[in-house]
DNA sequence: TGGACAATTTAAAACGTTATAAATACCCGC
DNA sequence: GCGGGTATTTATAACGTTTTAAATTGTCCA
């Protein structure tokens, strides 16, 4: 038999190790690490030094007990966040944000659209984590009501509208649907559609606001369907646009706040034998390469979900670390005038 | 001045909290709660009542630190997976996977593709995670060799080479790229073309090699591009197919892996003035409602991902928890036969 | 009645860190 | 060479849990 292969399971060092490797005690070790005032120049070096060399890296676990915090950014997945990596764009700006600080992030998707509070609540009570992240805000939403009263650091995508100022950041949608319709009307349009979120969230109302506004300065006639929003299934979609297309006065441009939607929308048209640049035009949202790859070209205007995440992080790191001068209301505009890609 | 509003801060309930409800001493109720055997069962009612009663969640800190287990399971994601939503569909169904047990979800996304050994070691020698969850694995993958050396628990979405079997739960890319091929022939195609990925991944092999039979068989010509990959963007795919459909013996047919790919192919060959279903055909990889939805319709073949990821989440549960004796190794078959959508 | 044994409960220690408070070393002027 | 400071280091306790070992109770039989 082959003398016995002491592997030993490599033994992670602590503090301790360190105390000994070094022998000071074990509270100075902490203090040198930690860049406290009152140890000496020297210690500090030495004992960095020694931390360094042997791969010291503190227990989460301990210091989490210790000190009650988690270290731990917490986001909030939508089920309608899976579409088209909105998601997943967003987290990678948010790991940008976090990278190089001790901060993990934990992702707790929600099985139910929209009722997430109780998630809310279990994190908040439970000290799950040190901060939140989540979108889909409703003008009056109750999952920044609960965290406002408790004081517990978040930054949402998306604005609400409580008098308390709260953290977020949001792409300007009046801009956007402003803007976007504005070029379906400069390119002919005589009745332009815009298909919306679902009203209880605030954008919704944004993207109206900016859509009817466009409309009223041209004076043109429009349309805005109560049957089918942004969550609905692109098939409904689709069905609803084909339908429709077969009806009088059938809108003839589409102010799209999703490329999924303006993807249903093509299609739902082409059904009804309609073409995109010929019978109607589509003006829609970008947040990924998707649309660029069709044919025919789609015009869109750009959102960038992996800066809105980096910027949410940002935000947040500076809300949790407490400094009340940092900017914490962040509202990203659409390059507007920027070449369509 | 109105009197003080003493919020007292909702102090969490801990053992001790229980232990002073009940009168039983803090191990006591440890054991109540962990269903210990030697504990008589009026007793462990009575605390498993209370606990209930006054809302107690065990410190996630406190027995991370004491039992050495972190409750967390990690995911590493690569920048490719950014891609239309596979890493959200993968993340909810390793959610679905995690739901009511103790385990969080945590992701690292890499910010360089396939150098994430580090992460890997990281995650080892410093006990981040009781388990870990990673994709495009190559045939002798050195994270693969890391993790069964430190006997660390995992699963990878892709099989290896290694003679030692390890969990692993993969899409049967064989099967779907003989299928796909296998299409392309019986709709006439006389030169089919495989965009595979980066060779090194195991899965590209797997693909080649159900194509390869599929032409075999036939007997017919084909064409496997050296200058793209799935990874490429998507410009670089474009523009190549645009390019080599210009050329002498352009193939007439596309098994593309992935969604990403197949649009690429049509508004490449459409830059050339080629339509989908006249002068060639694709059979493409699909893993969400994307493809379905442009026009002319692509031919697909289903991978689940959302499914995959639960899968995932199962087998590594089994692994943590030391079953031998749990299936390890699963191979999703797809759906062949089944309507194309 | 006492002792052996099982059933049940408990006390004490430990995980690795940080906070509090106390101790020691160092330096100055006299 | 000694008080009075400051600079630096240290011992101790604590965070909330689980583990180990010990204590208590109850039961049964000699």
């Amino acid at each position: 038999m082959a003398p016995e292969q002491t592997t030993a399971r490599h033994v992670r060092p602590t503090l301790r190790t360190i105390a000994d490797l070094t022998g000071f005690a074990v509270t100075t070790v902490s203090r040198a690490l930690s860049n406290a005032p009152q140890i000496s120049a020297e210690t500090r070096k030495r004992v960095q030094e020694v931390a360094a060399e042997i791969g010291y890296l503190p227990d989460r676990a301990a210091q989490r007990l210790k000190t009650g915090r988690t270290n731990v950014i917490c986001v909030l997945l939508d089920p309608h966040e899976e579409i088209l990596g909105y998601g997943i764009s967003l987290m990678h700006g948010l790991a940008k944000a976090l990278r190089d600080t001790s901060y993990h992030l934990i992702v707790m998707p929600n099985f139910i659209s929209g009722a997430n509070i109780d998630a809310v609540r279990h994190i908040v009570r439970n000290g799950m984590a040190d901060g939140l992240i989540f979108s889909r805000t409703e003008p009056f939403d109750p999952r920044v009501r609960l965290l406002l009263e408790n004081g517990f650091p978040f930054v949402t995508h998306g604005r609400t509208e409580f008098t308390t100022p709260h953290p977020y950041v949001d792409y300007d949608n009046f801009s956007f649907a402003y803007e976007a319709t504005k070029r379906l009307i400069a390119r002919g349009r005589r009745k332009p559609m815009i298909i919306l979120p679902p009203k209880r969230m605030t954008f919704s109302q944004h993207l109206l606001h900016g859509f009817m506004t466009a409309v009223r300065e041209a004076g043109v006639a429009y349309e805005i369907p109560d049957e089918i929003d942004l969550d609905c299934p692109v098939e409904q979609i689709r069905d609803y646009m084909s339908r429709r297309a077969g009806q009088p006065d059938a809108p003839d441009g589409f102010a799209c706040g999703g490329e999924v939607s303006a993807l249903a929308t093509i299609t739902g048209m082409s059904d009804h034998g309609l073409t995109l640049g010929l019978e109607y035009d589509i003006v829609a949202k970008r947040t990924s390469k998707l649309l660029s790859q069709i044919q025919p070209k789609v015009e869109t205007i750009y959102e960038d979900l992996t800066d809105t995440g980096e910027q949410m992080g940002r935000v947040l790191l500076a809300r949790i670390a407490g400094d009340e001068t940092a900017e914490m209301q962040v509202l990203l505009r659409p390059q507007i005038g920027f070449p369509a890609v």
